[in-house]
DNA sequence: GTCTATAATTCGATAGAC
DNA sequence: GTCTATCGAATTATAGAC
């Protein structure tokens, strides 16, 4: 009873489940969630289609999964007041070309409810605390949030997505330069009314 | 010959092409293009699918079609160079509350190769002479528009396609006072590096 | 744990009657 | 000009053998 313990009961499960999941995040990055088929991740993982279901339940269970990983958010503590903007540009930037999770997010959230009901959690768990960190008054925390997110996601979405030639050869120094000044003054400055 | 001319020698030809592009354009921007199906728009325009292949001859012709009118651009001789930021944020807002074309190509650009060429084109064709009106180094101006693109199409994401809810309440002059000056800056301030 | 076979839909597109 | 009927392909998902 004490001595024999098998190796490891499940034979590959976990590799396989790994595999599925990585080959997951690529597609649902690159062609967004109705293109991304089971049968193409399937194929790219290298195993038989049937084995996603038997995971992952179903193609909605499968996308959770594979976007379920926490990311970003540079703790509010450790960031000093007059350059929040540029630790955050850069901090996202690196976040978005590390890994495909962000691109997937993003494509899938454009055309399926359940993509874009996960981005706005991460916006309200992840910037909206931040922003609160940083802004005097409470009552103006969302919309500068929202600004915040915009500005981000605005340049992923013409750099990662749409490909606008000018944005994907903006250089990571550049991008900084330009939109740290202006998430600094989304969170920071008063009110330009 | 000369005194009778039938009516119409088309019966409804035009009314039914009108009503299949608006259904489309609704179609598209609501579910971006895989799930917009040809049957369902026929079904919105209230006639058989096969008229819409008739008129369209397929569904990439249909999405074509539904983009394919002019929009934006407010023309660069009329700005006075210090306030162009706020004429643009305040067209581009305008233009995009006054009909689905935009949030079509928006959300079928993040899934779809054409739209998302249709979408480099109007940043090609719209933007980029905008910026070439008020940057002084010709060198600059792509990367310009490209950060202008990025604030301006971040807004509508935020605001229309995923719908965060401190973009969607932030009313329009709020968006155009803190706007107006990132997109000024973008345009017509020295290199910030 | 992995795969074969296939059911059940759904979609784009075509042919042809009226 | 409009509609009926249908084809062929692709998809998610399931049942069951090994």
């Amino acid at each position: 009873m004490t001595s024999s313990k098998p190796p490891a009961p499940r034979r590959r499960s976990e590799a396989t489940r790994a595999a599925i999941l990585e080959a997951a995040r690529e597609r649902f990055a690159a062609d967004g969630y109705e293109r991304a088929t089971i049968r193409a991740i399937a194929k790219d993982a290298g195993i038989d289609p049937s084995m996603v279901m038997r995971y992952y339940g179903n193609k909605e269970g499968l996308f959770a999964a594979a976007v379920a990983i926490d990311l970003m958010l540079p703790d509010p503590a450790s960031l000093a007041r007059e350059d929040v903007g540029r630790a955050l540009v850069t901090h996202f930037l690196a976040q978005w070309e590390e890994n495909d999770v962000l691109t997937a997010l993003l494509r899938v959230g454009a055309t399926n409810e359940a993509g874009a009901e996960r981005m706005q959690g991460v916006f309200r768990e992840q910037v909206l605390p931040l922003a609160r960190r940083f802004c005097p008054d409470p009552e103006q925390v969302p919309a500068r949030a929202a600004l915040v997110s915009s500005q981000l996601l605005g340049l992923a979405l013409t750099r990662y997505v749409l490909r606008f030639p000018p944005a994907v050869e903006l250089d990571t120094e550049e991008a900084v330069a330009w939109l740290a000044p202006t998430v600094q003054r989304y969170l920071t400055a008063p009110y330009p009314g």
